[in-house]
DNA sequence: CCCCAAATTCATGATTCGATCAATAACCAC
DNA sequence: GTGGTTATTGATCGAATCATGAATTTGGGG
């Protein structure tokens, strides 16, 4: 039983709580009551990312992120209304702003190419944003995205309320594909697209299985040599599927 | 608390249990007691594979599984002693079929192409029992393939006893792909392999995003559509990723 | 300094979960 | 049939789960 927890939503008790301004500044040192209270949410919700992603949203319980965040289980509740919340919470905190930073990196391509994208061109500014915060990110992003990988092998995903933020850089993507490669049918961008994606989201996912396949040449997360190599793969897989008669 | 329940392991008190034959025949309709409790473990894991495709396996419940399959529970530890003895027997009952199938399917295009195999034929022989089995091995084979994908972002995944079922078959996929890329570097062909898998298991995934993303000109599961451009996605790409100076 | 509201903890309830044990039903050998 | 073994059910336990409401702390405004 998947538990349709939000079917009896327990009304957030949460009273009126000001603007509900970013809770993802954590590093923030600021004192007061209020930025106290972020800061704590964001430790939740780091707390909650880190082992959603490990064992996703049933293999984690109320307590389990309490614990880790080093409060008491009821303040999660007190702060998200319950276990939806907290998860939803954790996938809005980053989807926003990693996905405007794609749609940007495609629109300063778009300007700097002058209207003549080459595929090359736009598979390497769609991934450039995601790569850049794999490497740089923290740990934080990283387990945001093998939260992703998680739970984008789910029925659930794509439903959801994540779908309003990824959608439209994925769009843009198919916009400015369809213009470098103007003889190209319009479902076989979208199957490169999907093609594209499972490569992507499988190289941030936990998976390690390239380690013992390849004997310890390849590891899995070493980001430095997967982007130049998606790119190559990318460009030439749609170059071949632009070309299909 | 991902709970690893097979630390205890209570020492399945199934007696001893005739030589263990092949628990996969369902359809089977031979009258007789092993007969009757080997159909009876397979209705069991019938409704485990569904359950956990779509939820995972802490988003199931033994007794959801016990319900689906209209038995007790306590049958089911019976037979599979605990929860992660359900989930393994899942996942064993297919895992050597198919990729005893794969091996055969690459080697038996070795033969045929007489020691010169070409890029698109091994990506071909490698993908086609999969599909195959997508597009007529029925809503059971469809179901592990769905869990498969969902295991494939875990951690846990690649450790585990199915490593052994499906190592072998990649092993032979990477000697063929050397074969007929002799110039490409070692690593690349390990990671031109991680991508395929990842573009392969969201194929079958749950996921159907691209149904929305493309206003339904795709859909998810589409494995007519799916494969051949796969094939020609992959081989291309191989192609790219071989010719690195 | 004091008070109010927001933030946080404490104690607890109801439910579900995995697992076990004894009891029954089905089958087979004799 | 009868007896013994295997397969299956019924009842139930203890632990863990999500959630709630009452207490307690914290911080800032008057």
């Amino acid at each position: 039983m998947p538990k349709p927890s939000a079917t009896k939503k327990p009304a957030a008790k949460r009273p009126q709580k000001p603007p509900r301004r970013g809770v993802a500044d954590a590093a923030q040192v600021a004192s007061g009551k209020a930025a106290r209270s972020r800061r704590t949410q964001a430790r939740i919700l780091d707390a909650a990312e880190e082992l959603f992603s490990h064992h996703g949203i049933y293999g984690v319980s109320i307590r389990d992120i309490a614990d880790a965040a080093g409060v008491d289980t009821a303040l999660l509740h007190y702060h998200f209304a319950n276990k939806d919340g907290i998860y939803e919470a954790v996938l809005l905190r980053r989807a926003g702003e990693i996905n405007t930073a794609r749609t940007r990196s495609l629109d300063d391509y778009a300007l700097a190419c002058a209207g003549k994208p080459s595929i090359e061109g736009v598979v390497r500014a769609y991934l450039q944003p995601v790569f850049e915060r794999l490497r740089n990110g923290g740990r934080g992003f990283n387990n945001f995205a093998a939260l992703i990988a998680l739970a984008n092998n789910t029925e659930l995903w794509g439903g959801g309320t994540v779908k309003e933020y990824f959608d439209p850089s994925v769009q843009r993507l198919i916009e400015l594909l369809r213009l470098a490669m103007p003889k190209a049918r319009e479902a076989d961008l979208y199957w490169g697209y999907q093609f594209l994606s499972g490569a992507l989201t499988l190289s941030y996912s936990r998976n390690d299985r390239i380690k013992w396949l390849s004997h310890g040449q390849c590891r899995a997360n070493d980001y430095a040599a997967i982007e130049p190599r998606l790119v190559e793969w990318c460009t030439a897989a749609f170059r071949a599927l632009g070309a299909r008669r």
